[in-house]
RNA sequence: GCGGCGGUAGUCUAGCUGGUUAGGACAUGAGCUUGCCAAGCUCAUAGCGCGGGUUCGAAUCCCGCCCGUCGCACCA
């Protein structure tokens, strides 16, 4: 665990991330990833694509543009749901949705108003400033999506991206024709989206741009259960609050088969489990710092019908924070672009002819590599990143133990060697345990140390990041040893 | 967006009741050392967020902006 300074103070130093723009001042909402940090990335995106799209033959990575018209965003209900009327008073310059103000005074919901038809009913009702009774100025949209003129008229409106998921909506029909009709069928896409925060704020959590890694898988709700594993799952401990328990930093284990029995769908837990093993075994996060949090309905999404945010507990960002959601969306966004664009997204499978459903698995990946970074680093005398060793941005370092005798050369050739296969790193600069140090805060698991009993050919030093401890290793079997290491197929063992 | 607090080398910080060659620690680079965990010595690099104002003189006082942070609002 690392407080919020920590983690900013190793992103700047060691090259991890820092704000974008900031030699002008920086750039609120934007924040540029460094060497180390742009590898971490990387290396989460391979686990994660690794483990989601390991969930069935049929789930498959795609990419689309980060720049949408306005009618599939219409479809969506983002043009609508994303923009907000807000009225400013004209006394106390308090900002308040007009959409809430009028709800609360006529106990009515007003959607899809324009700017002109708020006032006036505002106007109508007699509302005034809530907080102190000022009068409220004329009403003025907001919306969460960067609007773009697209051509040389830009006349057709455009928006960057809310959400990459419209990508996969999008292209289901293609998709479907390409990966030869079959559900359940999983697009996921790993990109940027856009939103224009009020008030970006706590590092790389609100942002402006963001990466997302999102997981749509279309299935038939009829016959979903019956096509994925869920009795493996049935005892696994699910570890969740409810909706009401949402501000309290308490989780309970239920297992799966006591979820199901409260109501939720098999698929649906299921789905739960993955999500919760690549957190616990994939991330390595401690269990006690995970949980999923029920939303209800008035937290929820318009287009969500079971909505759990995955949350990590983090010091940095004062206690358990969403870093991932499991939202199942019904039919909500292909009959929406069935309407939209006046082109069938029923399919026919087997004999049955339906709209599929989508069950969305969706990740910040700049809140889950903060997570990591909070939740893996101890600062202080011997500040070290204990990072899964594959997610590190390097995977093993080489050293020579001192700069004579021949020992760089050696441990050049062996490094030049070690490249090939691994993210490897070469350094000869101070002493060895400066060296060792440096590698310890940026994560790296191994390090490998050419010394003079190498020169008698009797193997190189090979050492553990978190225990510190060596064993010899013959350089010939290092290839082998270390991947077996980085893929967590082998633990650091000091006697063998 | 509103209100409170803040912004000094890469990092952490002293200085802030105006006059300092703006100091330190760590980090970084070069060299010498170095025989396994941030050792030592020498030298070096590098800073007052931006703009304006007050003043003989501004890191220091005032204003605007930017950025950060906390609270409110917002987070479909």
């Amino acid at each position: 665990m690392a407080s919020y300074e920590d983690v900013m103070s190793l992103s700047v130093r060691r090259g991890f991330l820092w704000p974008a723009v900031d030699l002008y001042g920086g750039f609120a909402g934007f924040y540029d990833y460094g060497h180390n940090g742009t590898l971490l990335r990387r290396h989460w995106e391979e686990v994660w694509l690794e483990h989601f799209l390991g969930l069935n033959d049929n789930y498959y990575l795609i990419d689309t543009s980060t720049i949408l018209p306005e009618p599939p965003l219409k479809a969506s209900g983002h043009v609508d749901h994303f923009t907000d009327l807000l009225v400013t008073c004209t006394r106390c310059g308090e900002s308040h949705r007009a959409d809430h103000l009028l709800e609360a005074a006529t106990h009515v919901e007003h959607e899809g108003l324009s700017s002109s038809e708020v006032d006036a009913k505002i106007r109508e009702a007699g509302i005034r400033c809530p907080k102190c009774k000022g009068e409220l100025g004329a009403s003025r949209p907001f919306n969460m999506m960067f609007p773009l003129a697209v051509g040389p008229t830009g006349k057709d409106a455009a928006f960057l991206r809310p959400e990459t998921a419209q990508g996969a909506f999008l292209n289901f029909r293609r998709e479907f024709e390409a990966l030869r009709r079959r559900l359940p069928m999983g697009l996921a896409i790993v990109g940027r989206a856009y939103r224009n925060e009020i008030s970006p704020r706590q590092g790389t959590y609100r942002m402006r741009e963001f990466l997302q890694a999102e997981l749509q898988i279309f299935f038939d709700p009829v016959v979903f259960a019956d096509q994925v594993p869920t009795a493996s799952v049935a005892d696994v401990p699910v570890r969740l609050c409810w909706a009401a328990e949402k501000n309290e930093p308490t989780a309970h284990d239920l297992t799966s088969k006591e979820l199901v029995a409260r109501g939720l769908p098999t698929w649906y837990v299921y789905h739960l489990v993955q999500v919760q093993r690549f957190y616990l075994e994939v991330l390595g996060i401690p269990r006690e710092h995970f949980r999923f949090a029920e939303l209800d309905a008035k937290e929820r999404a318009f287009y969500n019908k079971i909505h759990f945010d995955v949350q990590v507990r983090q010091e940095s960002l004062g206690g358990f924070k969403e870093v991932g959601g499991v939202h199942y969306r019904t039919d909500h966004d292909l009959a929406g672009h069935e309407a939209g664009s006046r082109q069938k997204q029923a399919v026919t499978v087997a004999t049955t002819r339906l709209v599929p459903h989508v069950l969305e698995l969706s990740f910040g990946v700049d809140r889950n590599v903060w997570a990591l970074l909070d939740l893996d680093y101890t600062p202080g005398e011997r500040a070290t990143l204990h990072l899964p060793p594959r997610l590190a941005p390097i995977g093993v370092a080489v050293f020579p133990l001192v700069n004579k005798d021949g020992l760089p050369e050696r441990a050049e050739a062996l490094y030049g060697l070690l490249r090939k296969r691994f993210t490897a790193f070469f350094d000869d600069a101070g002493s060895i345990g400066k060296r060792y140090a440096r590698m310890d805060e940026i994560g790296t698991a191994f390090c490998v140390t050419v010394d003079h009993e190498t020169l008698e050919g009797k193997g190189v030093t090979l050492r553990d990041r978190d225990t510190q401890k060596q064993v010899r290793v013959p350089e010939g079997d290092l290839p082998a040893r270390l991947e077996s290491l980085l893929s967590g197929e082998a633990r650091f063992e000091p006697a063998a």
